[in-house]
DNA sequence: GTGAAAGCGCTAACAT
DNA sequence: ATGTTAGCGCTTTCAC
């Protein structure tokens, strides 16, 4: 016997093909109908067909999470918390790379294809042709970033800003005046806008000694570079380092610990995005908490709202930073200290 | 105007649907029949239906990746590999957890709704209600780990045996002599064959002291509870730990650190799997490198193959493990090779 | 509450 | 090489 469909259900049932699908999904049916069509069903092995129903009902079942890369642990966080909200509502996760503007931009009009419900982008670059095809799609999406003010598109933001503040304000009251950022590519929707709270939460701070440098991607290798340069360079020695995330962050402590120079003795580092590998690092890394699961359960739960009602407004939420203090700023606080308090996060 | 559709190119193109559909999909089709379908479809801006052509064909374009954590960098490795190896052929990739083993048993039986090609698994407990499902499967399926002798399923596998054969070797070289393995659930395939590769790599050496404990869980906060409990109890002082993975073996140097052990000089420890984490803690974890981004490949081609030919063979590959020396262990850094077994043997 | 029938958009026989 | 037509498996009017 070969596949078995709805038709077979039905002539087992007795009943019509109509009457066996209305049975099936809940709809309006005598409780003997019902009975039989269910006993049929499961003695004959039914089960739907995926493509068939979403031919009918212009619906899959599938919703896409789009990242640049997603062997970085932010992004693994948030495809966590985004998988197991869309789980509850019976919905797939397809995952896709964003590749380059261009691609990412493909990715989008190819959602016309029909092949998921919704998507959930983390665009690295927004482009103008990226907001076009985001406003012109036909399928919802949710943009884990920071779009253009009066784009049509729900967004999830980090507060970068506010985060970087955290950090800054923490390392000045640690006694630090020489601070430096490192960036990422500077380009980037994160590599812009932490680099904008580091120049906001230092500026007119006249006693601070501040410069900026950048690493070519966001990866401990990267950072590691970037900051052996930065310290085999003639400048001023650093009181402190933020770096643009905690890869970079890694980095910094590794080219720190290769020029003699002692984490936290004579240099503080903070991360940013307070991912797990903080708490592997010794000393445990400072890191601001950019909330990446909440941005990722938070976006979820956008989409699947918006799906449901495709006329609500657009909304733009954005989720509190906190700074998470370890050894990496002081010497009280060490990694094991820091690993025994579980999952504490400040506010 | 709605939806675009194949007839609506036919219409003005000015030939029939059927020669639109050949000429979009490269099939026999005169030049001037070609150009004028890619012109209407360019200027319509049609985008074929992802269910449409599912339900005519079959084929979704669709596999799917399912584990039991999607956060195990483990995992997130193997993730990234399977994804550019199929991106590569044009399908997408859906992720899902595999639950609790019946919760995995059903994820194998809704393969038939036909909502993917093929499916790569890696299931933490094989029973045999699984083996049967997968067999079943009108789906092909690739699994990353081990089945009993005979399943009709390809399998890629690690060699744990071999795997931890080095690490035991290397601690002997080293001079350890009393060495604990710190084991995950033992009722899991990794938690299994890397314990009986502990058993067997260590049987019949008269002059070492071995022991074996274990943490609820494959995490860094239960190898920490774990290793907290074995130091504290009141056995032997160990010369060396072996933790069934990365992430346990994290777990054993903070509880080391925080009982005043220094590692390596008062013991030396060897985690599994030779993830990024191995480079960020201090020192660095010398680990087993069970090859999880070419297992990840491999069963991606695996898989790929299969569906290209449903008849092939049953294929079971075996990855090589290697050793990878850091500061856990010892000062200097070598990395060992395991002899190459053979790769792509037919049961 | 139930059944007959239409049709979602596409591809693949089959005939020409 | 091209057109006609059937039909993939399902849901949903519409009429009773």
């Amino acid at each position: 016997m070969g596949r078995v469909t709805i038709a077979d259900v039905a002539k087992r049932a007795g009943v019509s093909l109509a009457s066996t699908s209305r049975a099936l999904n809940g709809q309006v049916a005598s409780a003997a109908t019902v009975e039989k069509v269910r006993q049929a069903a499961t003695e004959l092995g039914y089960i739907p067909d995926t493509a068939a129903r979403s031919l009918r009902t212009r619906r899959t079942g599938q919703l896409a999470f789009a990242v640049a890369d997603i062997g970085n642990p932010v992004y693994v966080e948030m495809m966590r918390e985004i998988e197991s909200v869309v789980a509850a509502e019976d919905y797939r996760l397809v995952v896709s790379r964003t590749g380059d503007a261009d691609a990412t931009v493909d990715l989008v009009r190819d959602l016309n294809r029909g092949y998921v419900d919704g998507l959930i982008l983390s665009p690295l670059r927004v482009t103008d042709a990226l907001v076009a095809a985001l406003e012109e799609s036909t399928v919802p999406a949710v943009v884990i970033g920071r779009l253009p003010d009066g784009a049509g598109v729900d967004t999830v933001m980090a507060d970068s800003e506010g985060g970087v503040a955290l950090a800054v304000e923490h390392l000045l009251t640690g006694g630090a005046r020489r601070i430096a950022f490192l960036n990422g590519p500077a380009d980037t929707t994160p590599g812009r806008f932490r680099h904008a709270g580091f120049l906001r939460a230092t500026a007119g701070n006249a006693d601070l000694v501040t410069a900026e440098y950048s690493a070519d991607d966001f990866t401990i290798d990267a950072g590691y570079a970037a900051a052996s340069a930065m310290f085999d360079s003639t400048e001023a020695p650093w009181d402190a380092v933020i770096a643009v995330n905690d890869l970079v962050g890694i980095g910094v402590m590794h080219a720190a610990a290769e020029h003699g120079i002692s984490v936290p003795e004579d240099l503080a580092v903070i991360g940013i995005d307070n991912t797990a590998l903080t708490e592997v690092s010794h000393p445990g890394l400072t890191s601001v908490d950019l909330g990446s699961a909440r941005r990722g359960r938070k976006a979820a739960q956008l989409l699947l709202a918006r799906m449901d009602d495709p006329e609500l407004p657009t909304r733009a939420v954005r989720v509190p930073p906190s700074l998470q203090v370890r050894g990496s700023t002081t010497a009280q606080l060490t990694s094991v200290s820091a690993l025994a308090s579980g999952e504490g996060r400040t506010t």
